[in-house]
DNA sequence: GGAGAAGTGTATCATTTGTTACAAACACGT
DNA sequence: ACGTGTTTGTAACAAATGATACACTTCTCC
């Protein structure tokens, strides 16, 4: 039995009353597989030709080195769909191992039968369209982040986009740590690109708070 | 006029015969515009509600930094889509701003437009998916390759995709000066690496040509 | 074959960042 | 107020890379 209720809260199905879903879901063919706790759902490299969707407990991805060594990825709960990104496109292969945190139950459903619910309601085709979408968005605007050389560079255009047009006081939503991760850098590393930037009278720390002093300046670091 | 027979080539409308595709392009609403040489076509943070298609010539995309400076993101030439993965999305804006390199006729299909033909034909909304799901494949390819973080695993990450399955002896597609553009570095950067990697014995390299002497050792790179 | 251009190998030094370690400031429960 | 754990500020040294320069090879065109 499917829990249409949770299911239409899913990002795919966003905006689909439960027995719209019920309705839409009785006209195509789909399974639902029960997995029991750390079970291995696809390999990394797998065909990819069904859309999965968690409609119980959470998978985590795992990508694996060339050594062997995994890496997890991130965690996945219901109800919530699983590589939504790589169902079409020139390679459909998994680039992840899921693996279940817990017992869990999965939606599956065929790339062409989804194909189907896509052509046949339009609010699910904008949905799937949004999400894939946002997704390329999202890491095109990483890939521009992870393009600056210097942390300095990367503090600029972070707080440069923290502050948009409002004040130049803002509180970082992270600790240093957590930015050090994002920024891809030790977290000594950025604190002593904080401090240096403070003692240059671009920027005003105090912990997490911090206020941008020079903004002309902040905006030149952004240019070699 | 509409050149159905070059349109039919894009990438969102392939696999249609033009015949068929002057049929669809007939029940729906759509402009074609013409623009002169070095006109702007869409400015950074306009609002992307509509697909453009270059219909003849071609236009570029720039990105503006912070301080003004223009960079040339790719050229786009007849007849492919602009943007294709901004049109759907939370945030419906231009990254960049496009400008014409020769007059230039452009295709303009409004969203809601454009939504009608992906219901009506399933094989363009498969070529539609598959275009902006490989983008998102393309840039999750490529964060995972910029966020190794020494030279000495971009060059183990890249040899090891290059070689695959296949023999240990590659021949670079690339000069070293592209393939440092590439990899973000610096030319000499690059080749004091290579020269390294072969001194320890973990590769020959013989100008564009390199043999993968320990692949065990590559491997062992991508750990850290 | 020779001249010039492009590509490659190598060296030197400056800059940036990672690594490790430790002290100071803060948060929170008792 | 007091300890305890977390977060933040700083320091010293090592490692990696950038910047710049130059010699050498290979290619191409004449």
């Amino acid at each position: 039995m499917i829990d249409f209720d949770l299911l239409s809260r899913s990002p795919v199905f966003k905006g689909i009353t439960p027995d719209h879903l019920k309705a839409i879901m009785q006209e195509i063919h789909y399974q639902v597989k029960n997995f029991g706790k750390n079970e291995m759902v696809v390999h990394s490299g797998d065909e990819c030709s069904r859309l999965f969707i968690v409609l119980e407990g959470s998978v985590k991805g795992e990508m694996a080195d060339y050594t062997g060594k995994t890496i997890k990825i991130e965690d996945i709960a219901a109800p919530r769909p699983l590589a939504a990104a790589f169902l079409f496109g020139a390679n459909n292969r998994f680039p992840v191992t899921v693996i279940t945190n817990e017992p869990v139950r999965l939606l599956c459903i065929e790339r062409s039968e989804f194909l189907k619910i896509l052509q046949q309601d339009s609010q699910i085709l904008t949905n799937y369209l949004n999400s894939i979408s946002s997704r390329a968005q999202f890491l095109s605007q990483r890939i521009r982040f992870l393009s600056f050389k210097t942390i300095r560079q990367k503090i600029a255009h972070y707080l440069l986009d923290l502050a948009g047009d409002r004040l130049a006081v803002v509180e970082l939503p992270l600790s240093q740590a957590q930015l050090a991760e994002f920024f891809g850098v030790t977290r000594p590393a950025l604190a002593r690109a904080l401090g240096e930037l403070d003692q240059e009278g671009l920027i005003q720390v105090q912990r997490r708070v911090i206020r941008i002093q020079d903004k002309g300046k902040m905006n030149e670091l952004l240019k070699g």
